[in-house]
DNA sequence: AGCGTCTTTGACGCAACTCTGACGCCCCCG
DNA sequence: CGGGGGCGTCAGAGTTGCGTCAAAGACGCT
């Protein structure tokens, strides 16, 4: 009826199953990818998260009894530094349990048993929601006197060429660049870039700006763009 | 247990409850009053697709079952225009109603009878994955007649020119900017800056008053917005 | 297996920020 | 009228954070 991408076509919906029960996760898998989304599973929450941070999914779907950890802590790991839809799945029908759950950052609460088709619904409703405007394009170019970036595309262009700029240097590039004039943490860029458990590593926040900063500005040791506000974090400004 | 908009008091979150069964709209109605949300209510599609377009509610509420049109058509008629979150109530179980629901971009579907705790969980959810992206970036932006905080980009512009602020100066600043008018204690002041073993070493807060005022005020040694109370504490003046 | 690229890690010098103490002022209170 | 506590100001000392470089480790590709 609908593609996982609700149309356009582009790089596939990536999904993050977490369940510890062998036959759901594949039930789940099998639907998925016929489907033609991109699967990952963990059975457990520390999995999972670490799995979140690496491949940065575009929905979850959670079961909250999981053997390690409270499922609503998952959420709450999740939510420290990702807006990414979350779909949670269980056994308990407790009226309590789901409000904890959505009010924890839950997007929707499935009780088991479910349809597969009103659970395949709910999963392309929570990725469209989530997709990046809806009614206007939104300007995926940004551009300095020194060089143009295009979100979009995902490419940097200077002086006519484009710059080559490694999967890190890009991401980060990309939180900035969409936080343009305002402070980011680096707590946040650590944490958006790198993964939850990365919020105090700043040497290589260190690093990579210095490589954004060799790359892409003029003067690279004395920034006009990526600016450093000392023990806060940086910001890009056009 | 949580503001309908999440704690930061602005503008009251706005509901459209779209249903033909007045016990239901009156259920619906008296608990999300008692939440500080603001409510209007349509019995059938055609005054709700109305009540949207003059009131652009914030999220909706609608029953699946109107007398005058199709719940299916009526979440159509929205969805031409606007991504405001809708929630669908509806009697029937089926998945085949659900997955036509949310396909024709319902946010959420929810079988009657339902618990009003878990109703208002859903609702909560909805509202808070719609706000930061939805309205419009709205930057928390204090003026006076000298300089300009900007909260949400961290950000000071004086003159056209942006005021570099080291971290505690900021942190100070923005406690007192959250407070505008109201006095803030001296206590308060140093355990929310410097943590909650520093409820005594005024002595940290005439330093950084200091600085603050050096950097914002036109004439620092008669401070118009950072004022004194003298043996009480601090208090940001417009 | 070998190679190239990307990421991670460590060490160093330098700059920025925080803390601290001394001093003088003003206002309140005795 | 004199004393004292609270406040503002200043500048130095100590600490932390930042930029830079280089090399080792991890990864993927051929």
């Amino acid at each position: 009826m609908m593609s996982p991408t609700g149309g356009t076509p582009q790089t596939p919906t990536r999904v993050l199953v977490i369940d510890d029960e062998p036959q759901i996760v594949r039930a789940l898998v099998i639907n998925l990818k016929a489907r033609k989304y991109e699967v990952d599973a963990a059975h457990d929450g520390a999995t999972a998260l670490e799995l979140a941070a690496t491949r940065h999914p575009d929905v979850v779907v959670l079961d909250l009894g999981l053997p390690d950890m409270d499922g609503v802590e998952v959420i709450r790991g999740l939510r420290g530094w990702t807006r990414v839809p979350i779909l949670v799945l269980s056994a308990r029908h407790s009226s309590d349990e789901k409000v904890e759950a959505l009010d924890a950052g839950a997007d929707d609460y499935v009780t088991k048993p479910f349809g597969m088709d009103e659970l395949l619904a709910r999963l392309r409703a929570a990725v469209r929601r989530a997709e990046p405007t809806g009614g206007g394009e939104d300007d995926v170019m940004v551009e300095t006197e020194g060089f143009t970036v295009d979100l979009a595309a995902k490419k940097v262009n200077r002086d006519g060429k484009d710059v080559r700029l490694t999967p890190t240097e890009w991401h980060l590039l990309e939180v900035l660049v969409r936080n343009t004039g305002r402070l980011v943490s680096q707590r946040q860029l650590l944490q958006e870039v790198w993964g939850p458990s990365y919020g105090t590593e700043t040497n290589y926040l260190r690093v990579y700006m210095a490589q954004l900063r060799r790359k892409l500005e003029a003067d690279p040791s004395h920034p006009r763009h990526f600016v450093t506000e000392p023990g806060m974090g940086y910001r890009f400004e056009k």
